[in-house]
DNA sequence: GAGTGGTCTAGACCACCCT
DNA sequence: GGGTGGTCTAGACCACTCC
């Protein structure tokens, strides 16, 4: 067969280097935000490359977030705009957004991160839900809750964020602990979002220290990389 | 041919399957950190699949960092050893770190997130640098300053992080800007740690505001998910 | 040389969408 | 029905490692 098309980059392989142009396009207009790609046979004749090589390519782009592909439609160029929110972790819900619960059980922690807040072995009440925006999935939440609470809490857990609901019966949060990190979908994420596996995520652990000696929070929350970054500004540094 | 045998786990297809059952056999223990896993000739035989389908399940393996895979030898399960780091962002250098210097260059900032800071528009001073621990790349670190400096500064710049030689010569900084967000790799970032493309990074964009007026310091510290996360410690929340 | 992972292709099949 | 994306397989080739 013909000698394939020579390809501007520096990479090595067949589908790195028609991945690569089509990022190219992505970033220089020629394919534009929610539009539709040619075809992976089309692309495949373009780029005298096997329809194959060019679906790996553009798996890889499904991965990195420039594409979803919709079977029987085609590929589309997805529209790149991410909230900025303030680290501060104490409010889930702005104007707008609303709330779905998934579930409440008792379970143990067992996420590797969470550990490092050191949190009690024995299970813990869960509550896990979804925070929509405009009706889209804006963030995935789990909250353990370390002491048996009445139903009537428990039941507000669904509505509202652990913190306010404790906030209404006095019980004061007095320091915060964070971790943030970044970290491949797998499982359950990947569902609620409908992201392919691997896909980034920004993920925010949290531990709420309370004026109740036997009330701790701790949870996770989770965003898919292109929907949310976090902001904070610190005080200017000592002299040192 | 014979009926795919029957294997646990929800998942709808054959790469998937198998996926999931090797990382159940890592969480398990029954394939251990650092140690070789069965072959993807091997484990086709066992699942009763074509090898290419093994494969394609080693392929997320790598992408969500379980595995590494080397040619002529076979995949290993990655060791999981996460470095905790404040959020604090002006030392980049702890005991036994070392710098490496990249490039100094003359770029306009070009980042989609870094214009959340709104810096200049005019091409700056960058410098890129690599920060590694026991001899493994840790950190990518991208300094844009915004003022032309002496070439005694520039030099330093190679060997120390830019804010230790600024406050050298009694530059403060009087405010810290920072967004954090995760991303997927690509370009630069995929060769510097050897990770392949599409896997999650860890990035703190930073701001650095001065005494002096005209000395704004603008940055990236980007990092494979695997290898950091950050901390940080808020005060309790006011009563609202 | 045998085994390994990785790429590239061809061909088949399926599910989905649109007309 | 024809086009789309997605999966699965088979077969070939390459580069690498280890014996």
């Amino acid at each position: 067969m013909a000698q394939p098309k020579a390809l501007i980059g520096s990479s090595s392989t067949l589908y790195e280097v028609v991945r690569e142009e089509i990022i190219k396009r992505i970033k220089n207009g020629t394919y534009k935000p929610e539009e539709l790609i040619p075809s992976a046979s089309a692309l495949s004749d373009e780029f005298n490359v096997s329809p194959i090589t060019v679906k790996r390519a553009l798996q890889d782009l499904r991965s990195a977030g420039f594409l979803i592909s919709i079977a029987g439609k085609g590929s589309f160029v997805k529209k790149q705009s991410r909230v900025l929110r303030k680290l501060d972790v104490s409010r889930l819900v702005l104007g707008g957004d609303s709330l779905k619960l998934l579930s409440i059980t008792r379970e143990k922690i067992t996420d590797a991160t969470m550990l490092a807040f050191n949190p009690p072995s024995e299970p813990m009440l869960c509550i896990r839900k979804i925070v929509y925006i405009d009706d889209a999935p804006f963030l995935y939440d789990a909250t353990y809750i370390s002491r048996d609470v009445g139903d009537d809490l428990i039941e507000e857990f669904g509505k509202t964020f652990v913190i306010s609901a404790l906030e209404k019966r006095s019980i004061q949060v007095t320091n915060t602990d964070l971790i943030i990190d970044a970290a491949p979908a797998g499982g359950q994420v990947e569902d609620v979002f409908g992201i392919p596996t691997g896909y980034p995520l920004l993920r925010r652990f949290y531990k709420f220290t309370t004026n109740h000696k036997d009330i701790t929070v701790y949870g996770m929350l989770q965003a898919p990389f292109d929907q949310l970054a976090c902001t904070i500004s610190l005080p200017g540094k000592p002299t040192k």
